[in-house]
DNA sequence: TTGAAAGCGATACCAT
DNA sequence: ATGGTATCGCTTTCAA
């Protein structure tokens, strides 16, 4: 009773051979109803199931499915992409093999040249950060499908799904224009030091917006205040509006983890969205609804499972109806944001 | 160029045999330096890395460890455990084999008959529900260290990492208690199907707490409001408040995310905290700083950390230091909570 | 319907 | 220091 019973000893005392106990779990209908009916009561008294490692090694596959991300999964986007992608992969058997923290220069070295993930996983997904061009021909050397969620466009991928960051933050603001604000601030923080790509583009969309505007609105005034990442980016954003010369009547925020707690805070300050100012976020995030947060929604759980979708019809050499895909974010009025009125707009 | 190269055909574009390149792999230090180099330098040209598949077959291990929750990943605790055992796991080359959803009575019954996890896994970890005798028994088939984290006592498992839901409570309710207030309400959602151990556990801390203090204090007055699961239990918990007669001078949350919506909402209602009510939350999750909610704190990171350290030994064969581990949480005095005066306490 | 045997990738013992 | 070989658990032809 040491040991734990393998296949043969289940064989054995079944009095088949390890064929036909490998058939019973593997296509049971294929072995006749008494045998199978004998081996599986055997298999049972000793605890026998088929272990997936045989399988892995008779047909190359790992089941395993890498994940690579900035950060830790704990944030709300990884974490949803991680429950998107299993939700998928799961129930085909598939592991995630969750590569966190590539971020800082050494950890992507790291990766990058260990490539701990060649031969040993099926599939690599890589949530929101860009990769270089070395790195991208490092990473085409595992041979398997790469999928990118939230990437910068780059030839390593072999499909991509990434929300539209730029066009998104773009609407964000042109809708707090349109409001009639006329003094608009960006709170963001410092990308990392691996480039994570959304923060980049939503700036540049929000850029974007402002100078269209300003072609037919000349007095629009816009800044971008940029704060160090970390800990306590919301605080320093917190500090940095307040700081401003005249308080904006409007703030565009990189995210709703910035957005939220900046409502929150600058209560203490006595200014009160939407009654002093209009404030839109991004993301959707927890929380937001109970806030009343105007934001724009993403959905990084169904992100993640597009992703690998995608990824295991790549697997399967299925040809895939939109391998780069851009998903369009949607502006969720709430509470946050109101109409100025002339007068004020004025004062 | 078609297939990979195995590491057979490394060992012959080496002029070595499997076994040398193994041990380049395994023990780089037995093999002569200028062996390595040359059987590296293929490897490398040939994109070629030792598979774990190969080790795991040899070895009888899987290098995946299972872990298995109630609800979702996403959620805040959820995702501190995983985050915290892959925190020691990864790096051991081990992989989390992730089983969400543990929760209805068909997916219970589902995943402990097939017990997918038997002979698959080296370890398992469960996460924050109770288990049946006859589940445990189950489990127990797998033969591997089998570690709980914040489940109730039951002789299935080798080890557990619990935070003392019943006495945080009890310390929570006792502190309102002391504040002045005598009129308590305690929100809480009706537990899973599967029992949810610290949803209960939390609710006999504040039973006890203040069965005890109406010993020496006859007028206090307190109640329990158990409001149904899902989504929008903090919505059903702010509608029972706002259903009592008179309107409680102090609540207690079973969790932070039933809290920090309720401070959120009850201003709506004219009903500001501290002011108005003491409250006080338990988890110390996000944005409970943010809002400066008092709360318990505990962190399941830490808890997953500690759970994978032991398992980790038991696989070892080490002996743990104290298998059976109670946390306690942590008051964190921030500023929903305030002392009543006598005046108050009597109008 | 079932059995025998080869082979997947790596390791470790035993030789050399 | 290196090579040959048995072995791990399973799947899959090929035969019976």
């Amino acid at each position: 009773m040491e040991k734990r019973a393998g296949i043969r000893d289940v064989a054995k005392a079944a009095g088949v051979s390890i064929s036909t106990v490998s058939r019973v779990f593997s296509r049971p209908e294929i072995v006749s109803d008494s045998t199978r009916k004998r081996v599986l009561e055997i298999a049972d008294k000793y605890d026998f199931k088929i272990t997936r490692t045989g399988t892995m090694l008779k047909s190359g596959q790992t089941f395993r499915a890498a994940l690579l991300m900035n950060e830790s999964i704990t944030s709300w986007f990884n974490t949803q992409v991680f429950a998107g992608i299993d939700s998928i992969l799961h129930d085909k058997g598939y592991d995630i093999s969750l590569f966190q923290h590539i971020d800082s220069a050494e950890s992507r070295e790291r990766f990058f040249t260990n490539l701990p993930v060649l031969r040993n996983v099926d599939m690599v997904f890589v949530a929101s950060f860009a990769i270089e061009a070395e790195e991208a021909e490092q990473l085409q050397r595992t041979r398997v499908p790469i999928v990118g969620i939230n990437v910068p466009e780059s030839s390593c991928f072999d499909s991509t799904i990434s929300i539209d960051d730029e066009g998104g933050m773009e609407r964000a603001t042109q809708h707090l224009i349109r409001l009639g604000h006329r003094n608009i601030v960006y709170t963001c923080s410092q990308p990392a030091p691996t480039i994570d790509s959304s923060i980049d583009a939503r700036e540049r969309g929000f850029v974007r917006a402002c100078t269209q505007a300003q072609l037919t609105i000349p007095d629009l005034r816009w800044k971008v205040l940029k704060v160090p990442r970390g800990q306590q980016f919301a605080d320093f954003a917190l500090a940095a509006v307040l700081a401003e010369e005249t308080f904006p009547d409007a703030i565009c925020c990189q995210m709703d983890m910035m957005a939220l707690p900046l409502v929150l805070k600058l209560q203490h300050f006595g200014h009160h969205a939407p009654r002093d100012y209009s404030i839109i976020g991004f993301d959707d995030s927890p929380y937001a609804d109970t806030l009343g947060l105007t934001t724009m929604h993403q959905d990084p759980f169904e992100m993640g499972a597009m992703a690998a979708r995608n990824a295991l019809k790549l697997l399967n050499n299925e040809p895939l109806n939109e391998p780069f895909q851009l998903v369009e974010p949607s502006l969720i009025l709430r509470s946050t944001d109101e109409r100025r009125n002339v007068a004020q707009i004025a004062a």
